[in-house]
RNA sequence: GUCCCUAUCGUCUAGUCCGGCCUAGGACAUCGCCCUUUCAAGGCGGUAACGCGGGUUCGAAUCCCGCUGGGGACGCCA
């Protein structure tokens, strides 16, 4: 039996897609496009009241930003529900399962007596044997779980797990109100999509040992599990709001790369020897559930967004001016309708991105070449536009109103002279046309600089300074 | 309470299966130095871990048992 490797990521429309959402669909994703295998998106919206379309449409959205494109799909089951009803009627009809008369109050009762008295917390059967006649009387249907025995699940990553099945309560696998629940649609549907290997967060677990004797009283061959470990905040608790962004989408808007958030996310839990950073081919080559962890991880900001200065740096200029055009419209740097140049832009990018981390930081640094006029941090201009600073300012506005060539080479010598001949340093001439030039004292290399915003601009900008200072010495 | 998972630097991890190559390696963060017109980037170096207790063994991070810590599950949620 050579079946086709086929896996899903199920998602139920009930939030965004989060930090852990986002690596369970990219492990599935990874492990699929290994094996040549399939990739099906199916959302889990049986839960009706919690489910909405504006989060499936971010969830997809999400994904797609990522690049983890499925293959099939998306499926929902709310439009498979007559599929469901027809397999617990046949489960009820052979017996595998009963109808459940007791109301949810008594339920809640029982259970919250079980808790009080430190007993096990699980439905006790009351209707299971029974055998109520069908009424008109709205009921659950429970399936009917083994008493005793073991059930063992083979993990991919976990190893052996062994359940007890006096543990395994008969679970509501339809509502009284018709709906299917999640531990029954979930393997309807991976039976029917044929799914090979169920690759899911360790939450699912306990879920496992269920899901099997749903599969057995289906006459089907479980598939394949694997159990990923959660991923934590820094105070070690479950991965939440709390620990700030945790939708997928928020570190797009926050000027994160996709590639790099990919890449922190695979080696939360994955790793390949010591190698940190991949490419999206070796990912796909490399990629086993071998190499995955069994202990839960620890999400750490800093370490991506590390990796996304290093996918910045590796990125190409025009790729990341084009992309960083939605920032600085977001800023107000540029309007919508600006026309800017992309050439021209992507030289300044250049210059910017081994010191931005983000491409919202790209862009702000982008302000003081896209702007016509600048804001002076009043601090910078106390420390360097003085007397001394204005001065060289001045010399260095006729040298480069007069200079043949604005490039950077020539643009370094009209500094080095005006250098020896006030003899001082470079840095007494550099640091007040910086100023002058990005409102701030750091910036790229001033040559560099200066011959991106260009002689008009940059006359304009270092005249503005020195006609700003003498006004103000008055 | 019951069940399940888990345990190497602050964090992500290599090493664990098949004990000796581990005086435990890499990366982020952090500290110092170098480079330098600023800020970065880069280079070099430092601090920093096998949770604890018992075994087994000539030898244990690695195997076994217990404890402790952490996480998860126990819904007519998924």
């Amino acid at each position: 039996m050579n079946q086709q490797v086929t896996v899903r990521f199920a998602p139920s429309p009930t939030g965004h897609l989060h930090i852990g959402g986002a690596r369970t669909a990219l492990f599935n994703w990874l492990f699929a496009r290994h094996n040549n295998g399939v990739f099906i998106l199916r959302i889990e919206d049986t839960d009706r009241s919690r489910s909405t379309e504006e989060y499936i449409s971010h969830i997809m959205e999400g994904m797609s930003w990522l690049n983890l494109e499925w293959d099939e799909g998306p499926f929902r089951q709310t439009e498979r529900f007559d599929i469901y009803r027809d397999y617990v009627n046949t489960l009820l009809n052979q017996g595998k399962a009963y109808r459940c008369y007791c109301q949810p109050e008594e339920l809640e009762r029982k259970r919250q007596i079980a808790i009080s008295l430190g007993q096990p917390i699980k439905y006790d059967g009351k209707c299971r044997d029974i055998n109520m006649p069908s009424s008109s009387i709205p009921a659950a249907v429970r399936f009917k779980m083994p008493k005793e025995g073991l059930t063992i699940v083979n993990d991919l990553i976990k190893g052996q797990v062994i359940f007890d099945n006096s543990q395994l309560e008969d679970l509501v696998i339809m509502r009284s109100d018709g709906t299917p629940t999640y531990n029954f649609v979930v393997v309807a549907d991976d039976i029917y999509m044929k799914i090979t290997h169920i690759i899911r967060g360790d939450d699912h677990l306990n879920n496992t040992p269920k899901q099997i004797h749903i599969y057995e009283a289906f006459d089907c061959l479980p598939p394949q599990f694997a159990h990923l470990p959660m991923i934590l905040g820094h105070d070690k608790s479950r991965l939440s709001k709390r620990h700030g962004a945790t939708s997928v989408l928020a570190y797009r808007d926050m000027g994160y790369l996709p590639e790099a958030l990919v890449n922190y996310l695979v080696r939360l839990g994955w790793s390949h020897g010591d190698q940190e950073i991949f490419t999206r081919n070796e990912l796909i080559e490399l990629f086993s559930l071998q190499n995955i962890g069994k202990s839960a991880a620890v999400f750490n900001p800093e370490k991506l967004l590390w990796l996304n200065s290093q996918y910045i740096m590796d990125s190409d200029d025009e790729k990341l001016a084009e992309m960083s055009l939605p920032f600085l419209i977001k800023k107000g740097l540029i309007t919508q309708r600006q026309k800017v140049d992309i050439n021209w832009l992507a030289k300044a990018v250049c210059l910017l991105k081994e010191r931005s981390k983000t491409l919202d930081e790209l862009a702000s640094s982008l302000g003081y070449f896209v702007l016509d006029s600048i804001k002076i941090d009043p601090k910078a201009a106390e420390k360097f536009l003085k007397v001394e600073g204005l001065r060289y300012i001045s010399e260095l506005r006729e040298a480069l109103h007069e200079l043949a060539t604005f490039s950077t080479a020539e643009i370094e010598k009209v500094f080095s002279a005006i250098a020896e001949r006030n003899n001082v340093k470079l840095g007494s001439i550099a640091q007040p046309a910086r100023v002058a030039l990005t409102g701030g004292t750091s910036s790229p290399g001033i040559f560099e600089l200066i011959e991106v915003i260009g002689r008009e601009r940059t006359l304009k900008r270092l005249d503005e300074v020195v006609s700003r200072g003498i006004i103000t010495k008055h």
